[in-house]
DNA sequence: GGCCAGGACACCA
DNA sequence: TGGTGTCATGGC
């Protein structure tokens, strides 16, 4: 199995070159992003940061001050704002409760331990969970997404049914614990994902030699 | 005008 | 545990 993941990844690598993941500018905007993006389409997520940093909302302070209705209007266009305002004050206020209001300090501890404590979270889900700890945190947690089920187990490496836990740990049992080698690995898949699979549906050229029509499959 | 997007959660059987 | 409804905007 540790052969074939490879063997994937150098596929989609060679392919579609490295992703320079994720699209953020400092860590806090990669948790704002991570929860922004829950069931939303990247480019509505973009709108929605853009306003953030209009107002000069995009830090754990200015989120903790801000009235939660006024948060709800500026994060509009990244859809279902109502929840996402309340999710991200619910994050911050998590952050200043127990780090200070320091992502720094809250990445400093053991990461398996800030897994479970950030799932206690309202509104962290495991994928959102696993965004921040491997991309704003630098942690070797792999993220399974919307992408990652679709593609493996069109794959054949997972079943269609098989739960978060059961995908994350196809990855992690299987190859090294790189926070680098993650963050490219799910970056490429969604890449994958997105620009291949989805524009060009007969998957004319696919590098991963997958029948199509299973992975547009929702 | 319908479908879908880098989920999470409450509720129910 | 597993299935279903809810939350909502914007691009295609």
């Amino acid at each position: 199995m540790k052969d074939r993941l490879l063997e994937i990844y150098d596929l989609l690598l060679a392919r579609y070159g490295h992703r320079h993941w994720w699209p953020a500018e400092t860590p806090f905007e990669v948790c704002v992003g991570a929860i922004l993006t829950q069931n939303t389409n990247w480019g509505n997520v973009e709108k929605a940061i853009a306003n953030l940093k209009r107002d000069g909302l995009l830090s754990p302070e200015a989120l903790r001050d801000v009235p939660v209705a006024v948060l709800a209007d500026v994060i509009r266009p990244s859809g279902f704002f109502n929840v996402k305002s309340i999710r991200l004050k619910a994050f911050v206020a998590h952050l200043f409760d127990h780090h200070g209001g320091s992502l720094e300090r809250m990445f400093a501890g053991e990461w398996r331990k800030l897994r479970e404590e950030l799932l206690g979270v309202p509104g962290i889900g495991r994928e959102t969970c696993d965004s921040i700890l491997l991309y704003a945190g630098g942690k070797p947690s792999f993220v399974v997404d919307a992408y990652t089920k679709r593609l493996f187990s069109a794959l054949g490496l997972v079943s269609e049914k098989a739960d978060y836990e059961t995908v994350r740990s196809l990855f992690m049992d299987n190859l090294p614990a790189d926070h680098r080698f993650y963050n490219e690995y799910h970056a490429l898949i969604v890449h994958h994902g997105k620009e291949h699979c989805r524009k060009r549906p007969r998957c004319a050229g696919c590098p991963l030699h997958v029948c199509p029509s299973a992975i547009h499959l929702q």
